[in-house]
DNA sequence: CGCAAAGCATGACAGGTGTCATGCGCGGGA
DNA sequence: TCCCGCGCATGACACCTGTCATGCTTTGCG
């Protein structure tokens, strides 16, 4: 019998993959969380074989979830179960310590298939997202230009930005525009917006 | 025996929907769609009670499918099913004739008992929602501003929407110059962003 | 050590953006 | 019928943004 840990934020969802999990004569959900920071506590309590965490999540995301359980409880499989195939998803899972990565596309059977191999020691990548994520490489955004993208994706204004990240305007607008080179955009609304439709952010 | 057709692009979501609704004793799924425009010809097919439609889809969107579906079938009892309870989703479902609106977030029971009640001939909507969606307002948006903000979503230049939209760059700018003023917003790209969260685009 | 890379800053400049005043034509409601 | 609201357009203006050159520190690597 697999025993699994479930989080995701959306009630409906989980229990839907609850519900679905435990039809499977060898899996059973042992346990569910909505927030990330519930994930390594929980996970101590129930001592689950695989652990399926969505990405985004209250509290600590679904990666950094995948971190803190991957150094707490190296035994424990991760799955990492997401909406977006978006490849710095796929890098930063496996630099986590994911074992498997599984977007919401993808048809149910691939899903229960994914923690039974992931259980048996194997990884398991869509081949077409490694791909992707090898092609476009790992984000080439610096600890800076990420924190300023970061707080520019909500359309705040450069001088809105200097005074929260205790800037100068000058050095915002280097830092934007050093980034708007790397997306490709040409204004920093669509630098944020490529960024994180990468999975840069 | 209620008999429910699924609609939501996301394979794995729709498999554990119909998985945790075929649970119950008195529901079955009798047919899963993956986009909009699959919705009515399918629906004339099985001929379901309940159709739960996801708003996110491909093709023609769970509002629009919603409302092809009840002009097509008006005895079918509609549900929308979302991630993002936006105060102007609930109105435009209703508009389109829609029983019922359920958010992801909320308990899988309640998605069950939402298929009950708008079954047997209530509205179900949550009552925070309503309220939301009340205060909020309908979209004060005119079809022009509407049609320019959906342009500039994507972080495209003045210069590019008046090439695409054929209108003049003074135009695009007073359009937009509106969005802003009744966003509450202070860049183009901030409005288009406030107005796509209130479910105006 | 010396050099490269990154963070930070300044100043200057071109071009884009948001606002406003103004005008014209059209269609629907009083 | 008249007038208001909307779409569309122009032109002008202030301001914001993106780029570039330049320079100074700190950090880390060969």
């Amino acid at each position: 019998m697999i025993r699994l840990l479930l989080a995701d934020d959306q009630a409906l969802v989980r229990g839907a993959l609850a519900a679905m999990l435990d039809l499977e004569p060898d899996l059973t959900v042992v346990a569910q969380v909505a927030a990330g920071d519930e994930v390594v506590p929980t996970a101590r309590r129930v001592d689950p074989d695989v652990a399926l965490l969505d990405v985004q999540m209250p509290g600590l995301d679904g990666l950094a979830a995948a971190a803190a359980l991957h150094r707490a409880m190296p035994e424990v499989r991760i799955i990492i179960c997401t909406t977006f195939g978006r490849p710095g998803y796929l890098s930063r899972a496996m630099a986590a310590g994911a074992a498997g990565f599984v977007v919401k596309d993808a048809p149910p059977e691939q899903l229960v298939d994914a923690v039974r191999r992931v259980h048996s020691g194997l990884r398991v990548v869509d081949p077409a997202l490694a791909a992707e994520s090898l092609a476009t490489g790992p984000s080439p955004l610096t600890a800076r230009e990420h924190e300023v993208l970061v707080a520019a994706a909500t359309g705040r204004s450069v001088a809105e930005l200097a005074g929260t990240l205790h800037l100068s305007e000058g050095t915002i607008r280097n830092h934007l525009s050093s980034a708007i080179g790397k997306t490709g955009a040409r204004t920093s609304a669509a630098a944020a917006r490529i960024a994180e439709e990468r999975g840069w952010l």
